[in-house]
RNA sequence: GCGCCUGUAGCUCAGUUGGAUAGAGCUACGGACUUCUAAUCCGUAGGUCGGGGGUUCGAGUCCCUCCAGGCGCGCCA
């Protein structure tokens, strides 16, 4: 299907070369002429703006030179049965139905591929999202950027690429050991121990779960041993613990990584020491005010940021210089980070470190989401760790269907903030647009079954006829399903998870027309017959969509 | 004060590098099951695209300015 853009344009750009007394630029005329699906249907599936774009280079109206052009167009391979001019300058294509068989054809041919293709192919992208502290359990928030990066990695590798999801554990700084001091503290509670409470500790109910794990580890007598002594691996410990947690909740969302990197890892190799040293030579770092900076202003921030503190510890800045220079080395072609929007502002200076140490920024691409505020009773939740007061990833799974939560938190641009209403979630799920696109799987579904009840064949793509598609609802259905490739690369070009949810949502809509308005088991076999390549190519679809965005495609409902 | 994001129907949101009469869903009201699942379909209603300027054949989209909201501007992570 995305090739018939090419070919469009192809035959364009030949047709204006030869007939416009102009010096036409190649490049310049892919990159300014435009193809895309019309927005009047009734002129066409196809258009474009050409004239637009040419007019006024040899001063003639848009819509004489869209009516000259439009007759000297020809498709030999016959994929165009009508271009038509409209006002004000568009050219309009009408596809041949003969082309629209033959995409239907790669439906059921290509089957799960269907929709992929090859723009990434050889290329790695390390994709790295969620990357939440191990010092609490995932919020809700966490949920978006789960569901979104699984999501947008699908996309990826359906463009061909190859990804590494990965996630970033901070295991090293201070929060890890408030962590443990808190653990360490709710454990001698449980056991009567006198002991004190950290000031500004994590006062979550979770902490007292980890404490008792903890103590089941451990038996009673270890927490007696002095502070000091047992703190260090009272924090591995516990952020061991939490990590688990944190794991079992991802899977529970269907997420999975394939790398779990500790920020431990960049001090014990060295690396840390390593780069810091090395970008100090080059002078990217100074000593100031008894710590060490880097020169990020000199690269788009606004100011220059501290690596080391005057304590001799590292910022998580400064960590996060090695780890990205640990992420080069490792030699991907892209490093994709999702952020939430309360550090769109640490863009600038890892870009600035990017500069510095490969030359090569582009690299480095961050993905800014807005947050997600839950709302309960009409009210939004505020959400704060520190107080100890959220509502958590797991809790939610508990009461919304992982399908739900993961489509809901895809359905919407990131740039938007999401409102999530947790009363309109629990007791209007059925509303949600999720079931009414799985409805038309359940439904195809239910025709095969039928189908198969009455002895009738279901058509294998070498059997397949779909002479028969006449029906307007039918045209309707088929044009949208063979769009579904072109959804996919925009998707990924715009790293937009919400494009296949809005052509879904589009999809079921002329499904459900076509359902309603066109019996699929009929008495003439050869309607049948088409009907039933019709909802097989649907069925394929539909399926090969919701596993990108990580959605069951159920067999009934 | 500076920076990023947002402002489109009563509500939640789409709207690819500027393009055709600005679109969905939900809500409201009115219709459609003797048939493959009514978790569906059809119809009606609903808009000064936050305000004001500018750029041009043409602006929801680009530029300027103002207003409103969210977030950031740490030797926190």
């Amino acid at each position: 299907m995305i090739n018939i853009y090419n070919k469009i344009k192809k035959v364009l750009y030949d047709e204006v070369k030869e007939m416009l007394p102009i010096e036409i630029d190649m490049e310049e005329f892919y990159k300014e002429v435009i193809v895309e699906r019309s927005r009047e249907k009734k002129y066409g599936d196809l258009a474009t703006n050409t004239a637009f774009v040419f007019s006024k280079r040899i001063n003639k109206s848009p819509i004489d030179l869209a009516h000259q052009l439009s007759e000297r167009l020809y498709f030999p391979g016959g994929e165009i049965t009508e271009i038509v001019p409209s006002h004000p300058g568009f050219i309009n294509f009408k596809l041949s139905n003969k082309f629209i068989n033959s995409e239907l054809i790669k439906i059921l041919e290509l089957k799960s591929r269907y929709g992929t293709n090859y723009t990434g192919k050889g290329k790695k992208i390390n994709l790295e999202f969620v990357s939440s502290n191990p010092t609490g359990p995932l919020h809700v928030g966490h949920g978006r950027w789960a569901a979104f990066g699984d999501c947008l990695s699908n996309i990826f590798e359906a463009n061909g690429y190859e990804v590494i999801k990965e996630y970033y554990i901070n295991d090293a700084g201070t929060q890890v050991e408030l962590l443990g001091k808190s653990v360490l503290a709710r454990c001698r509670e449980i056991l009567n121990i006198p002991s004190e409470f950290p000031e500004g500790g994590y006062p979550g109910k979770y902490v007292y779960d980890i404490a008792e794990t903890l103590i089941e580890k451990k038996g009673k007598d270890y927490f007696s041993y002095q502070a000091d002594k047992i703190i260090k691996d009272i924090c591995i410990q516990s952020t061991e613990i939490m990590m688990g947690r944190i794991k079992e909740t991802l899977e529970m969302m269907g997420v999975k990584f394939d790398i779990w990197f500790n920020e431990s890892e960049l001090y014990k190799t060295g690396l840390f020491n390593q780069v810091i040293d090395s970008l100090e030579k080059k002078n990217f770092i100074y000593f100031k005010d008894d710590a060490k900076w880097f020169v990020s202003s000199k690269y788009g921030d606004d100011k220059d940021r501290v690596v080391i503190r005057k304590t001799g510890e590292p910022t998580y800045f400064g960590a996060d210089i090695a780890y990205l220079k640990n992420k080069l080395n490792r030699g991907y072609d892209k490093n994709i980070y999702i952020w939430g929007s309360d550090h769109h502002g640490d863009v600038m200076r890892l870009k600035a470190v990017a500069k510095v140490l490969e030359k090569e920024p582009a690299k480095v691409e961050v993905i800014i989401g807005q947050f997600v505020n839950l709302i309960s009773k009409g009210k939004p939740v505020r959400m704060s760790r520190r107080r100890g007061k959220f509502f958590t990833l797991r809790e939610l799974l508990k009461e919304l269907d992982k399908d739900v939560i993961r489509y809901f938190f895809v359905m919407k641009s990131l740039d938007t903030p999401l409102d999530f209403d947790l009363d309109l979630a629990k007791e209007k799920s059925m509303e949600n647009p999720v079931y009414y696109i799985q409805y038309v799987h359940a439904r195809i579904e239910s025709i095969l079954k039928k189908a198969k009840e009455k002895d009738i064949e279901i058509p294998s793509f070498d059997k397949i006829n779909l002479d028969f598609i006449s029906q307007p609802d039918e045209i309707a259905l088929s044009k949208e399903l063979i769009f579904y490739p072109f959804i996919i690369k925009k998707a990924c070009q715009n790293r937009a998870t919400h494009i296949i949810t809005n052509y879904l949502e589009n999809l079921a809509k002329i499904f459900h027309l076509f359902y309603t308005n066109c019996r699929v088991i009929v008495e003439d076999n050869s309607v049948t017959n088409s009907r039933m390549s019709l909802i097989l190519a649907t069925k394929q679809v539909i399926k090969n969509a919701l596993k990108i965005l990580g959605v069951s495609a159920p067999e009934s409902m």
